[in-house]
DNA sequence: AACTGCGTACCATTACAGTA
DNA sequence: TACTGTAATGGTACGCAGTT
């Protein structure tokens, strides 16, 4: 059986009820330990909605001085201010058990009763149905003796102290479950919903900040005018496009300020959205798209911009999109998303936060990109034929199901995207099975002319897009793979291209590549001086993925949600 | 405003031709 | 005939332009 081990909330939660679970390690069984927890959140979530939620408002009464609690067992009479959670902490640890057991499980069993007697009127639906749920939890609650008494008021002292009211009292615990299948699993639906509900913002809908720009233009007819057309797209967000001569066309479009979002409402559900930051004069937008800007006194448009980005919006989007072979996202759709909204200032600190990352994503960027290999430690070399160091090149058809080996701009395999293939196929493609050492080298498309060295000692297999070169013992495979990366390769390699209709390399051109030659022992020292090369770039790689990983964080933060690691899993086995 | 069409790019799969 | 390597094909996505 696969287990899977999923958190809900922030850190700071997460970390609280990891507390708690050990703390009443010795009450019992892992289920026990979970209902306790239960029952002390929801305690505690029903004090700070009497405290602060406006429909709990009229029950606030309830827990006066002049309400008087008779202890059932003892016959004591108590203020009903004892009953609410935050009599707890002043308790004594030995008292406690006591304390749950004696008075507050047997007030909260009968508390719609006790309600009742305070409210005017009907109950809202609400608060009806929380004071069900309370009595459905409290019916037959029974802390056990093994419940460690000095441990208790550390427990109630968490729950106290590092859950926040804010995120309980956004707790919904009913939601639109049915009450019986409450009553069957009210555990896991509570302690799911106070997770879940960590927002620390308000959330408000996107209608009473956006601007809709309806300003268009026809260039056709104003051909006075030199007009800049912009466009969108999901990679970069706004670009100039350069090509496109909007005085040809018959089309109308916007008049695009800066600061103002345009978007594809066809295409929007992969991304297609971005904010102008562009500010040239006569800037302008297909006709087709959504434009619009924000109240920048209350919403920060690079805020906005950055939720726009984060997961939410894209499921938003793709949930919205209904019927049809294509989606039209309409700006009805758009006003009605709701995003959390902190003040103008936090807003601004959290845009700063991700510039910050963005810089960093951007300059590691700039350096992989125009980073190559330094191909003076290969000149006076001789050149040879490739094929005189070569036992083996191959590649075969695609089997069903495919399996890719990506190579990434720094020569270095990545399997993340790999795809998995059955062992049978896997042996009939015998002559594209992968051995440790194989140089990679991409034959067709894009990326044609990257290569890599495969250091795994894997069992892997490529497809039609990926040539193998097995080398003799006169060509070490690291010094292949550098040299392949050279402009000098690169240049032969473009060649080849030239006047085929297709982009692609076969076999035979390959094997009459010409490379710069040496014995084992310099080649040896060539790698070791690009290899410390290498490792700087490895590290500029790890600084861009680390930024681009905190910018998640930051997102995920905004929105309340899961930060920690996700969703450990152990996967099934395949038979 | 909403819908449809077009050119391009990418890529997995299929078709086919050459060879052992 | 079986197997390989290469080319063609067809499906899908994208970014608009154009039509209704």
């Amino acid at each position: 059986m696969g287990r899977s081990t999923v958190h809900y909330a922030d850190n700071k939660t997460n970390n609280a009820l990891k507390k708690l679970h050990n703390k009443l390690r010795p009450a019992g069984t892992p289920a026990q330990r979970v209902e306790y927890i239960i029952e002390l959140l929801l305690l505690k979530i029903f004090e700070t909605k009497i405290k602060q939620d406006d429909e709990f408002k009229p029950l606030r009464k309830l827990f006066s001085k002049d309400n008087i609690w008779k202890n059932p067992k003892t016959g004591v009479e108590e203020t009903n201010e004892n009953r609410l959670f935050s009599y707890l902490p002043t308790v004594s640890n030995e008292q406690i058990l006591s304390e749950l057991n004696d008075n507050f499980f047997p007030f909260y069993s009968s508390i719609q009763h006790i309600a009742r007697q305070v409210f005017e009127g009907n109950l809202p639906q609400k608060v009806q149905d929380q004071l069900v749920l309370i009595e459905e939890v409290f019916n037959n609650s029974n802390f056990t003796n093994n419940v460690n008494t000095g441990n208790l008021g550390e427990v109630i002292s968490i729950v106290a102290n590092d859950i926040e009211e804010l995120r309980l009292l956004k707790t919904d615990l009913l939601g639109d479950v049915p009450i019986d299948f409450i009553a069957e699993h009210k555990e896991i639906y509570v302690i799911k919903e106070v997770l879940k509900s960590g927002a620390k913002y308000p959330m408000v809908k996107l209608k009473d900040y956006l601007i809709l720009n309806e300003h268009k233009v026809k260039p056709s007819q104003n051909s006075d005018v030199n007009y800049e057309v912009l466009g969108v797209s999901n990679e970069v967000g706004i670009f100039l496009n350069e090509k496109l001569q909007a005085e040809e066309t018959n089309q109308s479009y916007f008049v695009v300020a800066k600061n103002e979002f345009c978007c594809n409402p066809y295409r929007i559900n992969v991304g297609s959205i971005g904010l102008n930051t562009n500010d040239y004069d006569n800037q302008i937008i297909s006709g087709a798209y959504i434009v619009f800007a924000c109240k920048e006194d209350e919403l920060n448009p690079k805020y906005l911009d950055a939720l726009f980005k984060s997961k939410g919006f894209l499921g938003y989007v793709n949930d919205k999109a209904n019927g049809g072979v294509r989606i039209n996202f309409k700006f009805e759709d758009m006003k009605s998303w709701e995003i959390p909204l902190p003040s103008i200032n936090e807003q601004k600190a959290i845009v700063a936060q991700i510039e910050k990352q963005k810089a960093i994503i951007e300059g590691a960027e700039k350096v992989l990109k125009n980073w190559g290999i330094d191909e003076t430690v290969f000149t006076n070399l001789p050149f040879s034929e490739l094929d005189k160091h070569l036992l083996f090149v191959s590649s075969c058809a695609t089997p069903l199901g495919g399996s890719n080996v990506y190579i990434d701009a720094n020569g270095v395999l990545d399997f993340s995207d790999a795809v998995l293939i059955s062992k049978e196929v896997h042996a009939k493609m015998k002559r594209t099975q992968v051995k440790k050492s194989d140089v990679f080298l991409n034959i067709t498309g894009a990326s044609t002319g990257r290569s890599a060295v495969m250091y795994e000692d894997l069992e892997a297999n490529v497809n039609q897009h990926v040539a193998i070169l097995r080398t003799n013992k006169t060509l070490l495979p690291e010094y292949l793979s550098s040299v392949l990366d050279t402009p000098n390769l690169q240049s032969q390699i473009d060649k080849l291209q030239i006047g085929s209709s297709r982009q692609g390399l076969n076999f035979d051109q390959i094997r009459k590549l010409k490379i710069p030659i040496t014995d084992i022992d310099s080649q040896r020292q060539i790698i070791l001086e690009l290899n410390s090369q290498l490792q700087i770039l490895n590290g500029i790689s790890k600084m861009k993925v680390d930024a681009e990983k905190k910018i998640n964080k930051i997102l995920a933060d905004v929105w309340g949600i899961e930060t920690v690691e996700p969703v450990a899993m152990e996967a099934e086995e395949v038979g």
